[in-house]
DNA sequence: TTAAGCATGTAAGCTGTTACATGATTGG
DNA sequence: CCAATCATGTAACAGCTTACATGCTTAA
């Protein structure tokens, strides 16, 4: 982590505004990036890395994307870099947030996220479940919960490293581990869920045979008392 | 709904297939209208609706990207259509599902989806929360609140008519209702659970004063026990 | 008369993915 | 010696959104 020092290799481009004062804004996928630039400077190849695990289990995208929405985001004085020798035939940039990020990163978190298109591929099987062959419907859904479990047991693994770092209780509220915080629960609880429900499904399809009749218990009410 | 006379405003295009015997697929927006079309035939416009409501919730497309995705359906031989007198300049198109169609729905649902990219505004905003005022905040999940179970009512009243159409009961697992059965056990589960969680944050935020202490109860340790 | 609903389509543009390209360092 | 990791970028393409275009019928 070099400092500030002026060497000619260091380039420095932060607070950069436009002429005007209006509110500059980006797309969503920049506000991912600013909010993790709030955490910590890092390079866009750390940012992808962050982008696949925690935060990639709510927002994604390629390295190629990164790139170029960096440079925007410095173009539009949200963000600023640092270049360092880098091990390739490029120098590599040191991005962190500007002040001017800041405060649009505030502002986004108070704008109601409007209706986003939702594609959900799993949902779109389940209900096309009917035309589809009770084994390879089977098989769908036990291998979905070992999906839904093995995301259940990696938040959970956050969670309790978060928990022990503020001594088992709520990060401050002011501190980036109580977005994490709260973050994590909704994922927790939703994991756990979703493995229930696949059980649940399997149950009302039956253990094989294509008896029609459901294993046992009470599977016909749902996993939870409606 | 004219039946199959032969009048010359009705042209039919059913079953075609491409010369070699390779399995024919389309994109998973392409499924998304077969396993409507599965269900009932109906018009460009009619799916577009249905993708509204109650489908919209998973799976959501504009009417421009519909209309294309049934031609390349059509010349893939995995739907067939018939024209009928329209309102408008132009005639009206009924799809509906061919054999082909169906063998291709059927071998899609056992295909386990695989990584898709995530992303989910509402879910970066709470990891970002900790950068934002209190108050803007609190809107946010106060208003989320409304969302979820406004949509958690819509799903309870779709639900009832359904197990109510089936004399309280599983809808047969052939039946299409079964689908849409297992489909919204997840959906009320997680608008419920969504909205719980919204409860949570905002005792977690406090009541105002930006007092830091949670109103009442023990918040901190979840919704649920852990 | 005016707006909303029915009904289909084209075109421009933005977003995002996949593949291509380069090259140093470190560990097996 | 080979593969993986670090690190940045370009180019082609696919998917999706928004806007434009047309015109009938029914209800307010």
């Amino acid at each position: 982590m070099r400092a500030h020092t002026p060497a000619d290799t260091a380039r420095v481009r932060t607070g950069r505004r436009t002429g005007n004062g209006s509110r500059m804004s980006t797309s969503t996928l920049g506000f991912a990036l600013l909010t993790l630039l709030a955490r910590a400077p890092a390079t866009g190849y750390e940012l992808g890395q962050r982008l696949d695990r925690p935060v990639g289990y709510f927002w994604t995208a390629q390295h190629s994307q990164i790139h170029a929405e960096l440079h925007r985001l410095s173009e539009a004085g949200l963000a600023g870099w640092e270049a360092a020798p880098g091990p390739g035939p490029r120098e590599k940039k040191i991005y962190s947030i500007t002040e001017a990020g800041r405060d649009a990163l505030s502002d986004w978190v108070g704008q109601p996220p409007g209706a986003q298109p939702v594609r959900n591929e799993m949902l779109l099987k389940a209900y096309t479940m009917w035309a589809a062959e009770p084994d390879a419907a089977r098989r769908l859904f036990a291998g979905r919960r070992e999906t839904h479990l093995r995301r259940l047991a990696d938040y959970q693994e956050i969670w309790d490293r978060i928990t022990r770092a503020h001594e088992g209780g709520v990060p401050p509220r002011t501190h980036p581990d109580f977005g994490s915080y709260v973050t994590l629960r909704l994922g927790i609880d939703q994991e756990r869920e979703s493995a229930t429900w696949c059980t649940w499904v399997l149950d009302l399809i039956g253990t094989g045979d294509d008896a029609g009749a459901p294993s046992d218990g009470e599977p016909e009410t749902g996993p939870r008392a409606t």
